[in-house]
DNA sequence: ATAATAGCCTACTATTTTTGTCAAGTATTA
DNA sequence: TAATACTTGACAAAAATAGTAGGCTATTAT
């Protein structure tokens, strides 16, 4: 159905509510939870991947939290989606790990590309700044 | 993920059969699945959604099968998956059969929307005819 | 030190969606 | 009238999604 999964769409309004913490306040997953309305737990999932493709920081114990990696224009939403979606293969035959057998014969292997491609790079042009200004008329 | 369901897949390939046999020769489902390699039942269900929304005809009876009820380069490739897929909506919240509570607190909701045009206007673009020459560059 | 805070990690499960199959039709033509 | 070909609706296995739960580790303030 060609749909973004939750994980996707909460990761992306979880790192709006990180960025508003830029460049030094820590925000807690707590605070994330209640804002953005999303459980701590499903957040932890999210936030863990995030963490690890070093796209945020995070700071334990009291006064801890999380922290943006990069400042806000350098953080594109498809260096977020990439994370908790996966490759922007449109088709599984197009997934780098699967691979695809009878892409020579296959009339529509080269529509998907180059769909993906275009998906792709519109959201390699939106950063975290463009969502918070609202920015993203093209 | 955003992945392409296989029946939006099938449908574009199985369009590309009929595609084949415009104007007037039918063809039959049981061509498309040898051709295409998806089973006969399957590709049923697929061509009787796209003969629902008259992008295709069918002719009964020995001598029958599926012909396209325009011509080529009037079908695009989102007119088809529209109808296999659903509309362009990259969240639930933006299916209009759904509806959106929170659209106007939410800071992601115009920038699924502009991703799902995107999409679409870009699908609408290329056409069948488009897909045969391979023609799709931008 | 230690208690409280806050993130880290793994396993598990219910639900939904996808991906089909199957069976019993109806219409058409040679 | 027999063979061909599409029509329709119900059903089911498998995969993906959308979470929950519970125990663990690290840090800070007192």
């Amino acid at each position: 159905m060609l749909r973004l999964s939750t994980k996707g769409q909460y990761g992306v309004r979880a790192m709006f509510e990180i960025a508003r913490g830029f460049p030094d306040s820590p925000v807690t997953i707590k605070e994330i939870s209640k804002r953005q309305d999303v459980s701590v737990a499903y957040l932890e999932q999210i936030l863990n991947k995030l963490r690890k493709a070093d796209l945020i920081m995070s700071r334990k114990g009291p006064g801890g939290g999380y922290l943006l990696s990069k400042r806000p224009e350098d953080i594109s939403i498809a260096s977020i989606l990439n994370e908790l979606e996966g490759p922007f293969a449109i088709t599984s035959c197009l997934d780098p790990s699967e691979g695809c057998v009878r892409a020579d014969r296959c009339i529509t292997h080269l529509l998907w590309k180059a769909l993906g491609e275009q998906i792709e790079s519109y959201l390699n042009t939106i950063t975290l700044k463009n969502l918070i200004a609202g920015d993203f008329s093209k």
